[in-house]
DNA sequence: ATGATTTGACCATT
DNA sequence: AATGGTCAAATCAT
């Protein structure tokens, strides 16, 4: 147990000299990803560890797991938590500016997050592949019973609610390389979070968004988040429906999330940072809510009137991003201008989502 | 006070 | 009938 907690604070000492060092070697991708590679395989030797220690029985029951398991987990967790802890210790203090500066410099023009558009079938597919059944482990605490003896319902029920309309896109997100794994991926827009549902065959539990401003605009963009079984630091985002509120609202800018991703992602990691609160989500959308200036040349931007996504196909984006996010106007070289290549982003246009 | 999240219940789809 | 998606009251956070 020592040895997986000098582990983990290894990799936390590793990452603030990363984070010391960051305005110096910012420019050195390949000594930033060799320090990102020990921080991580710190971590993951910890994590193996922790592993190994307490995974050795992982009972397969279909549907609720043995309270031993039940244990098991909640142990992991606890763990988890004490490790989140530490990250959170450093992640709070000041990476906040070092990250928006990797951002600016070092993720411009990559795409660190495979997006693959699939059409549900697709999409079905591959998750009974991955994953595979032997469901179950869902940690979920006792649940309480809440006497909301509600049945006041059951005359107001013209939402369709379907079944995975056809398009989907979805979106495999791996865990931010920096700090915290645990937290959900964000895209950059607001989302408000109206469920969360075990589901069959699948560890963790699938939670359900919509657009902050669904009620506002009539907004129609949902989304699902829900962790892969196999690789519980890896998302998967599946989007349902576009946005059609305006981008001042609730977009990072003019980019389609698949490259607005690696942006949102770091920012995701400082925002979640404190991941035992629940109810912290939606913060992010504020910074990105304030101003965020597109195409070098509306600067106004009158809201209603811009297309803010989808297809902006060679188009370079001018973003006060890092100022907005952490108003700091201090030390982060205020990058006021970085660039987004949304190049290589076909999301061929499914316009056809309409449900009303 | 307002807005977001949690969570059991309800209901459509398979 | 089972499963997944959504609703909405209760709760939490700001």
């Amino acid at each position: 147990m020592e040895e997986i907690f000098s582990l983990i604070l290894n990799g936390c000492k590793l990452a603030k000299d990363l984070e010391a060092n960051l305005p110096n070697i910012a420019n050195q991708p390949e000594t930033i990803s060799r320090s990102c590679d020990e921080i991580i395989k710190s971590f993951c030797a910890a994590k193996e560890r922790l592993n190994a220690a307490h995974h050795h029985q992982a009972p397969a029951a279909l549907f609720y797991p043995p309270a031993a398991a039940a244990e098991t987990l909640f142990h992991e967790q606890q763990q988890q938590q004490i490790i989140d802890a530490s990250l959170q210790e450093w992640l709070r203090s000041s990476v906040t500016q070092t990250m928006s500066l990797i951002q600016t410099q070092h993720f411009v023009g990559r795409t660190p997050f495979d997006i693959g558009e699939m059409g549900a079938n697709e999409m079905e597919g591959t998750s009974t592949t991955r994953l595979r059944s032997f469901g179950g482990g869902h940690h979920h605490h006792n649940v309480q019973p809440m006497d909301v003896s509600d049945s006041s319902r059951a005359s107001s029920s013209s939402q369709p609610r379907h079944r995975r309309s056809g398009n989907a896109r979805t979106t495999t997100v791996p865990a931010p390389q920096i700090g915290n794994t645990e937290i959900p991926p964000e895209d950059g827009y607001t989302w408000r979070k109206y469920g969360q549902k075990e589901i069959l065959n699948s560890k963790y539990p699938r939670s359900y968004y919509r657009c902050t401003h669904q009620k506002l605009y009539k907004c129609p963009a949902k989304k699902q988040v829900q962790r892969l079984d196999d690789d519980p630091s890896t998302f998967e985002v599946a989007y349902y429906g576009d946005h059609t509120c305006h981008m001042s609202a609730t977009a990072p800018s003019m980019v389609p999330a698949s490259s607005s991703a690696e942006i949102t992602q770091g920012m995701t990691t400082q925002q979640r940072v404190t991941v035992q609160q629940p109810s912290s989500t939606s913060n992010i959308g504020r910074w990105l809510t304030m101003d965020v200036a597109a195409g070098g040349s509306s600067t106004g931007a009158g809201p209603s009137t811009v297309r803010y996504e989808r297809e902006v196909p060679g188009d370079y984006l001018v973003a006060n991003m890092a100022d907005a996010m952490f108003n700091s106007g201090s030390s982060s070289s205020n990058s006021m201008e970085f660039l987004f290549s949304s190049s290589n982003v076909e999301e061929k246009g499914h316009p056809e989502d309409k449900k009303e």
